[in-house]
DNA sequence: GCCGTTTTCGGCCCGACTGTTTTCAGTCG
């Protein structure tokens, strides 16, 4: 069936009426669920028309937070393709107030009173009256607010929307050394969802101990990258950078760092979880602790020096912050089913990087020594096999030239095990770029689509299985094609071809590039639940890209254990694995 | 609007900072 709507459009719809209720003060609580609802959707793994074909309503009820009315209109959106409640909704409110929305220090109640008392409709209106002096005769509204609404809206122009992980965790990186590089605080660390390694953040979060508040805050505030200071007080300071982020500094005492640590942390869904189940359990959970009793009758303190023992005091065991989402963790958690997530030394090769025989900056043997020199113990070579005319590599004519050169790389480099390997094009048919003639006499095989991304889901899932299906392809290379913040990628149906990969035995690639991180988490993990297996590869076009950080972030979060990737065996295991027998009749040469 | 081994009705997480106030509402995370 056509898909009418995926995921990302109904939570997109459930945020729209979240808003537009907001703006029409309605009942917070009732706001909420369509938020809480907009982010539980947003984090499925499988898309809603599926669930629903399957199981209907009772299924779509059964996710938490969609109830009778969310169910319907849910419904309504995947039967349909629209919902009537959000386009009657939509006409009573100008499609400008949400970007007023979205100015610092406007949120619902002013926007509806600038909207009401001045018509403001948009930003450029808002601009207007503020400079006009509009703003500040309003009720409750002064002189300082006003200015504060003009440095808002020239912030929104400086600034981007969110910055991938890749780019702020380095900055973010810095401000902590330098925070540490003063002396004045015990310990300091990065919260919030970059802590949490969510591949796109809002703001920078960091935490820090000491004893001396107000001196931290001044030399926080007064950093070389801090362009404007929005607030400074002695626990909380938030900063604009030159960089164009911002940045929040917390300071608390040494002996809540724990509690606060955690709480900071988030995610939001995951800390209002935890506290509604201390709720039940009588105990109140904040930044500086938990307490028995209620929030306006504390009683004893039961946790606050460590994270451990903020989740001890639920009887729940440590959950890393990548899982803490409000994914099914705290569940997991108190079933004791846990993963044991994955880390960068787990990993023992890199199965899908470039040389300059195809797009790659260096030549095979510098990427050899790159990777034995980070301590690898086999790669993958994987130049293109590309039809794309500007796209150098292997064709059907030269093969030996390919082996040649992959030779001369394992004489330099004798230690480290080196595959023939290649990355093969997916034709927008599914057939491969390269011949099997070609691809029998490699080692490694990754097909990857790098083309033609506008299908329809039908033609693209088949297309993915019809590649899966070539008995020579070891894995699909960066499986849905989609570029952090630039493009969205491939549509398909990911039951129907992790399912095809399980059959296959073929892994879906985790490609570790910055700008792909590509499974991304949620698929990762539905690839995990699926029994689907994994590799990891650089995908590096020069040494200094062969770095799988990013990319066990991203498998972290998509709650993948150190046995479902495969390149974490040692050469020995991961060599016997290859020449095992298979339902494909896999060969290594 | 959701949800229920404390409730099918009445709850729904907790606290800091700011500005314009004379005691607090709005915003933010």
């Amino acid at each position: 069936m056509m898909r009418l709507m995926t995921n990302a459009e109904i939570s997109a719809a459930f945020t729209m009426i979240g808003k537009i209720l907001e703006l029409q003060n309605e009942n917070p609580f009732r706001v909420r669920a369509y938020e809480r609802a907009a982010l539980t959707i947003a984090s499925l793994p499988r898309e809603l028309s599926d669930i629903y074909d399957e199981g209907g309503m009772k299924a779509l009820r059964a996710i938490g937070g969609i109830g009778p009315d969310l169910g319907s209109k849910i419904e309504e959106m995947v039967k349909t393709g629209e919902l009537k409640y959000l386009k009657e909704l939509r006409k009573k409110i100008p499609e400008g107030l949400f970007a007023v929305m979205q100015i610092e220090g406007m949120g619902p109640k002013k926007t509806k009173m600038v909207w009401e008392k001045l018509k403001v409709k948009n930003v450029a209106d808002l601009e207007k009256v503020a400079k006009a002096g509009k703003l500040a005769k309003l009720p409750k509204w002064g002189e300082l607010s006003e200015k504060k609404v003009l440095q808002g809206i020239e912030t929104r122009k400086s600034m981007g929307d969110r910055v991938p992980l890749t780019a702020a965790l380095p900055l973010a990186e810095l401000l902590v050394e330098k925070l540490k590089a003063t002396k004045l605080c015990g310990q300091v660390a990065i919260a919030g969802s970059m802590r949490r390694r969510a591949e796109t953040i809002g703001d920078i979060d960091i935490l820090a101990t000491s004893t001396k508040p107000a001196k931290v805050m001044e030399a926080f505030c007064a950093l070389g990258e801090v362009k404007r200071v929005l607030s400074k007080g002695p626990t909380k300071s938030s900063v604009n950078l030159h960089a164009g982020m911002q940045a929040d500094l917390r300071v608390v005492d040494e002996n809540v760092f724990g509690a606060a640590l955690h709480y900071f942390t988030g995610s939001k869904g995951h800390n209002v979880h935890l506290r509604g189940m201390g709720v039940k359990a009588g105990i109140t959970i904040s930044e500086y602790g938990v307490y028995k009793g209620t929030a306006e009758k504390k009683g004893k303190l039961l946790a606050s020096k460590t994270e451990e023992d903020v989740y001890a005091s639920l009887k729940l065991p440590y959950i890393a912050p990548e899982l803490r989402e409000d994914r099914g963790e705290i569940d997991a958690a108190r079933a004791g089913t846990l993963p044991k997530l994955i880390e960068e030394r787990d990993i023992k090769g890199d199965l899908h990087l470039h040389t300059d025989f195809s797009d790659g900056g260096a030549d095979a043997v510098t990427m050899a020594k790159a990777a034995y020199a980070k301590g690898l113990e086999y790669i993958a070579i994987t130049d293109h096999g590309s039809g794309m005319g500007m796209v150098r590599g292997l064709k059907e004519n030269n093969l030996a030239q390919y082996l040649k050169m992959i030779g001369k790389a394992r004489k330099a480099v004798p230690s480290l095990k080196i595959l023939a390997g290649v990355e093969v094009d997916i034709q927008p048919d599914g057939s491969l770029y390269l011949p099997d003639k070609i691809l029998k006499e490699l080692d490694w095989v990754v097909a990857s689509v790098h083309s033609q991304f506008k299908q329809s889901p039908e033609e693209t899932t088949a297309r993915l299985i019809r590649a899966i299906e070539n008995p020579f392809v070891h894995a699909i290379g960066h499986p849905t094609g989609r570029l952090i913040g630039q493009r969205v990628g491939i549509e398909f149906s990911v039951e129907q071809v992790f399912a095809a990969a399980k059959k296959r035995s073929v892994a879906m690639e985790i490609n570790a590039s910055p700008p792909r991180l590509d499974l991304r988490d949620i698929h990762c993990k539905r690839a995990k639940e699926m029994g689907v297996m994994m590799t990891m590869g650089s995908d590096a076009h020069a040494p200094e890209e062969l770095d799988m950080r990013f990319g066990v972030m991203q498998a972290r979060r998509g709650w993948v254990e150190k046995g479902d990737v495969m390149n974490t065996k040692s050469w020995k295991d991961f060599e016997k694995w290859l020449r095992a027998p298979s339902p494909i009749g896999r060969r290594l040469g």
